[in-house]
RNA sequence: GGAGGGGUAGCGAAGUCUGGCUAAACGCGGCGGACUGUAAAUCCGCUCCUUCGGGUUCGGUGGUUCGAAUCCACUCCCCUCCA
């Protein structure tokens, strides 16, 4: 595989193919100064939770992209304005975090992105909290409270939405913060580009105009943000049956987490490749042909699948998950070793069951296989269960625990893909 | 404080006037199956629990009744308008 810095000309421009960018403040602009200048550019994460998903790759796609490209990459963990709470995206007042649970999130999370990220990236790390903690209220009003023009700030879309239903003063004075985070990092790391999701635009012009306020017209910055990332049908990207999809491999396995991007459908799958992997154009171009012409082959959906998990879980996971993947689609479990299955069943529900012989249905609810008895007769009856590789239909059949795997497990599959296994005692 | 409206299964929403035919329409979501490419779309089935006899449900409590989501009383919560 090429090099990706060699491979573009442009990063703008790459990420104009990418489908990455909704809006610039000056694209011209932008483009001329990234194509002279290795910037730092910015995103804020506010620390709404303590898990990320992978809706939060969307920003880091970016970042990670300038960051290859010999850019100086900035996230933001919004220690601060995650503890006042973003009026974007919401029509209703969002309920205050207590100070305890922002702290503990922000820790999460700038755990979890050091570990996404390795040691060695020249991805940085910063909370604006540490800025912002210790300012008075004096200085705040007087040094920047008198910069902001209420009426401004009023018109700003995410605001004027709100008017309506109400909006309290402190949410209302969130994009006074945020712009005191561009102001910032402008001033200590020369950042000079923002980057965020559709709705930040307003916040990051806040920023914007901050700076040039303080800092003069002549500062260059700059603002992109990113179009909302939907599903060809419309509805939201990330979400499955079981939830998000997380970044923790604690939460979602990385052979979940590989099975996610492999089931991505054929009117996605490419817009997915431009945007979570690192692929350079023309492969991607020749995927999309791929997906053309012979679409069964699902060529571009392995590709998505092995890019996304190895940059996110690394190059053995995928080893791993594709293995798994193999064995619980193409062959047959009764084929595999004692050894095996302890591997490949490494990330699947695991339940400690007794050597007595079980019933079906009874075993389908210990494992969790389904959560009702009423449930699991629906599920044997529809041929659904498959026991050790062979289906099951009769809810009165009775499992041999020490029947297979030198009786140490017992394989349950529901439907095509749910599997569950039974470890013997 | 006053006047209205509302709380029904995971969600949305009928049913309440005219009590039983209502474990409760319909839509969404979820699950399974068919088709297929571990896709999308479509189609079919299921979707409170059960030892399959039955049991427990319509904010809560108590009542009327042979019988209540439906009628009555009290109570809690939510929304809108007025003060």
């Amino acid at each position: 595989m090429s090099n990706y810095k060699e491979e573009i000309m442009n990063i703008i421009e790459d990420l104009k193919w990418r489908g990455a960018i909704n809006q610039t403040t000056d694209e011209a602009g932008l483009e001329k100064l990234t194509n002279k200048k290795k910037i730092a550019l910015y995103c804020g994460v506010d620390p709404t939770g303590d898990s990320m998903h992978i809706g939060h790759l969307i920003p880091f796609m970016i970042m990670e992209r300038f960051s290859r490209a010999g850019f100086h990459p900035y996230i933001l963990i919004g220690g601060a304005t995650g503890s006042i709470g973003d009026p974007s995206g919401r029509n209703t007042e969002r309920p205050l975090q207590t100070k305890k649970m922002v702290k503990h999130n922000v820790e999460a999370l700038t755990n979890q992105m050091k570990h996404l990220f390795g040691s060695d990236s020249n991805i940085h790390i910063v909370n604006n909290y540490d800025w912002t903690s210790n300012m008075s209220l004096l200085d705040f009003l007087r040094d920047y409270g008198k910069l902001f023009n209420v009426n401004t700030m009023l018109s700003k879309e995410v605001v004027a939405s709100r008017l309506e239903k109400g909006i309290s003063f402190t949410e209302f004075t969130y994009q006074i913060l945020q712009a005191l985070d561009f102001l910032t990092l402008y001033r200590d790391h020369d950042v000079q580009l923002q980057i965020g999701g559709g709705d930040q635009w307003g916040n990051i012009t806040a920023g914007i105009d901050l700076i040039h306020r303080i800092e003069g017209q002549d500062a260059e910055v700059y603002g992109l943000t990113i179009p909302l990332m939907l599903k060809s049908d419309g509805t939201k990207f990330g979400k499955t049956a079981g939830g998000a999809v997380w970044l923790d491999p604690k939460k979602t396995s990385p052979y979940e987490f590989y099975q996610f991007w492999l089931n991505q459908n054929d009117a996605d799958v490419i817009k997915y490749l431009k945007y979570f992997t690192f692929l350079p154009q023309a492969q991607i171009d020749e995927l999309a042909q791929k997906v053309k012409d012979e679409p069964w082959k699902r060529e571009a959906q392995k590709t998505l699948a092995r890019e996304v998990t190895k940059f996110v879980h690394g190059e053995d996971a995928v080893k791993q998950a594709e293995n798994i993947s193999r064995i619980l689609f193409q062959g047959n479990v009764q084929d595999l070793s004692t050894e095996e299955v302890s591997q490949a069943f490494n990330s699947v529900p695991t339940t400690e069951i007794s050597s007595d012989p079980i019933n079906v249905i009874d075993l389908i609810i210990a494992v969790g296989a389904d959560k009702s008895k009423r449930q699991a007769r629906e599920d044997v009856n529809n041929g659904a269960i498959t026991i050790n590789g062979s289906k099951v239909i009769d809810v009165d059949t009775t499992i041999q625990p020490q029947d297979n795997f030198d009786g140490q497990f017992v394989i349950i599959r529901r439907g095509k893909k749910h599997y569950f296994l039974a470890k013997v005692k």
